[in-house]
DNA sequence: CGAGTACTTGACTGTGGTCAAAGCCAGTGG
DNA sequence: CCACTGGCTTTGACCACAGTCAAGTACTCG
């Protein structure tokens, strides 16, 4: 069913028993589907629910004068991509579809009866915005202080890893569905320089993209480039 | 007492009964000192508590090769530093004291228990950690989209709103014990660079930064040139 | 086959980095 | 009381990574 992806992920961390997978089915009101450059939530919009991810690719991005935006993180299938509204029932930033994507909704009122009956399952939802705040952590990184080609070495070490786990990457191979303008959003670089960057990349055997997807020749280069550490994913279960 | 500037912030965003104020209370265990330049939490070491800070100034930040490093958030009196290590059990980034600081230690297992008996309690301190992933996303605008006077503009405007919140900063004033490096190391700049900025935005009249602390001359300059939109911070109470 | 979008390339520019040295205090000790 | 020390700030000269502007190419889709 539809939550493998987001089970796949909790489990990566924690137990999830079969009742707790139930209530968060439960928790599901419907789903729905967006075209590409669709904005999914407007910045300061109040919201009454939260989004899942299962199907697509979408961004979180703050925009700035002159049609200058950020984003500051990518969503992939199996995502929650505005859990903290829950929290913070507007939110400071848009989500934008960037490719066609389906969704499924969940009133904030179905997660609150959630928190006041399944404190465990309440951790892991706190947990998985705890992790979202991680990613934000290592693109601050990126964005401060790696070059270039490191921070899009790194772009691509960390989607490999995320989509590989939810069974979307294999043989260091992964579909790519975005353009060099949004790899320059997320990295803070302009188009032009992404793609000579990229040709640099390309040039020296590390990746090859293409329209039919991102194919990495040589993963420990890529690692050593852009000083690639996976810790921040907080792949492993923790002891509890 | 010593909760007064966390529950300052809690309550700028929703109420805190009184019991919930004691139930937090009696999850503290004890307090501590720290001098300056002391590393308080050390990247992947398992944690067993969470730490409130009471008095001084941390930061979050990550190291990269060769003596770099990126602080990737900012921590003043009643901030948790590190509330997020609750459900990820070890973090992907070091905290450092910045000043001396006095802190309270809040073993996970007593705030395990306040989650399975408050769940409003429990979203507050949800929300917490969700306002901090708000400021790394600002950050991460500040570091992929700003220039270096937009960035340093936008740091004081940052810090003059949260320290006057809880009482640290009034009538555009506040003290302010961190270096220009320390600036550069949040901003990703060079600490040559902040220098010549910070001469910049004196010359241009805008604020005053000497050793008693920073003075802002003109706030709605600052905030022009900095593009500063407070809504991130969220300091208004949200319907519930 | 034409239009539109994305990618590629070149020439030039500029913001911010690097390297180096000097100035300025606050604290310490003779 | 003054010289010394060490950290922090300030300034200058030069450099380079990435941005800007502009034109051209390659796909894809209608």
């Amino acid at each position: 069913m539809m939550f493998d992806r987001l089970l796949t992920k909790l489990r990566a961390r924690d137990e999830v028993s079969v009742t707790e997978a139930q209530a968060l089915a439960g928790a599901l009101e419907r789903e729905r589907d967006y075209p590409a450059q669709h904005v999914i939530i407007h910045e300061n919009e109040p919201l009454t629910f939260s989004t899942l991810l299962m199907e697509g690719i979408c961004c979180r991005y703050k925009d700035l004068g002159e049609g200058q935006r950020q984003i500051t993180a990518l969503h992939i299938h199996g995502d929650f991509v505005d859990l903290h509204s829950f929290t913070l029932k507007r939110l400071d930033h848009n989500v934008m579809a960037l490719t066609r994507c389906h969704v499924g909704i969940f009133p904030h009122s179905r997660l609150q009866t959630l928190t006041e009956q399944q404190p465990h399952l309440t951790r892991l939802l706190w947990l998985s915005t705890t992790i979202d705040a991680a990613l934000h952590r290592e693109w601050e990184l990126s964005l401060g202080r790696r070059n270039a080609i490191e921070k899009i070495a790194h772009l691509f070490c960390e989607l490999y890893m995320r989509l590989e786990l939810v069974g979307l990457a294999e043989d260091l191979r992964f579909g790519f569905p975005l353009t060099q303008a949004v790899i320059g959003e997320c990295t803070g670089l302009t188009t032009v320089h992404v793609n000579r960057t990229l040709g640099q990349l390309r040039g020296d055997g590390l990746l090859r993209l293409d329209r039919r997807g991102v194919t990495i020749l040589d993963w420990p280069g890529l690692v050593r480039i852009a000083e690639f550490n996976p810790n921040y994913l907080y792949l492993t279960r923790e002891p509890r």
